[in-house]
RNA sequence: GGAGAGGUACCGAAGUGGUCGUAACGGGGCGGUCUCGAAAACCGCUGUACGGGCAACUGUACCGAGGGUUCGAAUCCCUCCCUCUCCGCCA
């Protein structure tokens, strides 16, 4: 959540910030509500100090016929402000937490997902000579792709991939996972982007699939309504994303800063309700309630989280066009970045069945709006604790990377051929 | 699933209703004395959050979490979570 101390000194900016966003928060109501709280604590400090008093002048003999009285009255009067509290805490913390990050000023201003605004391509999509045939046409003829049986098992947006699907896409963990390890090209990367940052490689990680109540609501990232699948036996949450479960790994710690930053890359199947999206992408495998994906993980000081925010984006765009595919680099507007997100960047890449660039990565840097809940700190030279920063990143959501893939690397007779890059971790295939 | 043990500060660990949550003791860390320097020894310091105050400072809360009993709770009661050991089951 935002910091209160951020709101209070400056309420204009909270409300002009929110409204980017097309949040509506009442600001004033807040402000009114977080006055109302600070003064019943106050009393209710007053209260207990007299009442330590009491207990204090007691202690070590029996207690005065006076000094019952005195406590016992105190102790009536403590549970009712007490009572009171408690409510004005809630529907304190309840506002609070809808204000959204405020997002950085380089973000494009906008209503809608119209205004996000595409800085740059890379790569020229395929000319075909034949009509180019969709991902779902292709895998369901070479018996990759069988969502007709996962329906019989799972219901719709389930599939089982099958053989060389398969195989390709845990080439591309391989791939993934290799290149983001190798601190050489970490640091080719720092230094195109003229970033100043140090080359820890990115240590991977599988992380559990299910998470708690707690950290999923303290890491700004449960969506309850449309997206979290509930486990209501054991009250869990099935993670829509790794970056769930990598977010919330360091929950209630300090981190040391010589060890900052903390990069990751994690795999996770990730689960995903769509309940907001009927009808939407029913074709193929770009929309299942269940899909693999690699996401990047970077906890950092607050000074370097924006520059973290560019070398992952810079990651994103090298990773896709080593795939040879086709892509563009979108920067979100205010509208589209999303509530916890300070700055966000996308990766559309080319799918040919729809002649569109399609959204298959995002970068979201969220500042300290997730590490405040988290607790996740840090110590600084100065002494003093600090909120540490967050980014995450998609490497690769297998699914829709599969789909592109397949896509782009069409023949006429219905096959594809394996990206070069992915061929000496598909032991030397180069065609499906 | 069954049985048992336990969760106290940076770490280990004591504390079972009232002089102290900076919470014995030990270790670590920081500062100092000593030294050419270091080690050892000795002395001192060593949490977080929220509130009030220009500040010095000060109040409150925190002994796994949440409730309860009490004038007063780390300590008693209830619920829950987590860790460990053994048995059972299992990839």
């Amino acid at each position: 959540m935002i910091d209160v101390n951020f709101v209070r000194e400056n309420p204009e900016l909270v409300a002009k910030g929110s409204m980017q966003k097309g949040v509506k928060v009442d600001i004033d109501k807040l402000l009114k509500l977080d006055q109302q709280r600070r003064d019943l604590l106050n009393q209710i400090d007053a209260i207990r100090q007299e009442r330590n008093q009491v207990a204090q002048a007691a202690s070590g003999k029996k207690p005065e016929a006076e000094q019952l009285a005195k406590g016992q009255q105190l102790k009536t009067q403590l549970a009712q402000l007490e009572n009171e509290f408690k409510t004005a805490d809630k529907d304190y913390l309840e506002l609070l937490r809808t204000v959204p990050n405020m997002p950085l000023e380089d973000v494009p201003v906008g209503s809608s997902e119209d205004d996000n605004v595409v800085y740059k391509s890379g790569g020229t999509p395929p000319q075909f000579a034949f009509t180019p045939l969709s991902h779902q046409e292709i895998g369901e003829k070479l018996g990759l792709i069988d969502k007709v049986r996962a329906a019989k098992i799972a219901g719709s947006r389930f599939a089982y991939l099958k053989g060389d699907l398969v195989r390709l896409q845990f080439a591309i963990v391989s791939f993934v996972i290799s290149e983001l390890g190798n601190p050489e090209l970490i640091a080719k990367l720092i230094a195109d982007n003229h970033l100043n940052l140090p080359n820890h490689p990115f240590v991977p990680v599988l992380p559990p699939a299910l998470l708690k109540t707690a950290p999923y609501e303290a890491s700004a990232r449960l969506n309850a309504e449309e997206t979290t699948y509930k486990v209501e036996q054991d009250d869990l949450w099935l993670n829509a994303s790794a970056e769930h479960t990598l977010c919330t790994m360091f929950m209630d710690e300090v981190l040391p800063k010589d060890e900052l930053p903390l990069r990751f890359i994690g795999y996770s199947t990730s689960f995903r309700r769509e309940a907001g999206s009927y009808g939407k992408d029913f074709e193929g495998i770009l929309r299942l309630h269940q899909f693999d994906k690699l996401e990047m993980e970077v906890f950092s000081t607050p000074e370097s989280g924006l520059e973290e925010h560019r070398l992952l984006v810079a990651i994103q765009e090298h990773l896709v066009s080593s795939l040879g595919l086709p892509y563009q680099m979108m920067n979100k507007c205010t509208f589209d970045i999303g509530k916890p997100n300070a700055r966000g960047v996308d990766v559309n890449t080319w799918f040919p069945s729809q002649q569109l660039y399609r959204e298959t990565h995002s970068a979201d840097y969220l500042t300290d709006y997730q590490t405040r809940d988290l607790k996740i700190r840090t110590r600084m030279d100065n002494g003093k604790l600090e909120l540490v920063h967050t980014n995450d990143a998609t490497a690769f959501a297998l699914g829709r990377i599969l789909a592109a893939i397949i896509e782009n690397y069409q023949d006429q007779d219905g096959h594809f051929s394996v990206p070069p890059v992915l061929v000496p971790f598909m032991g030397g295939q180069v065609k499906i």
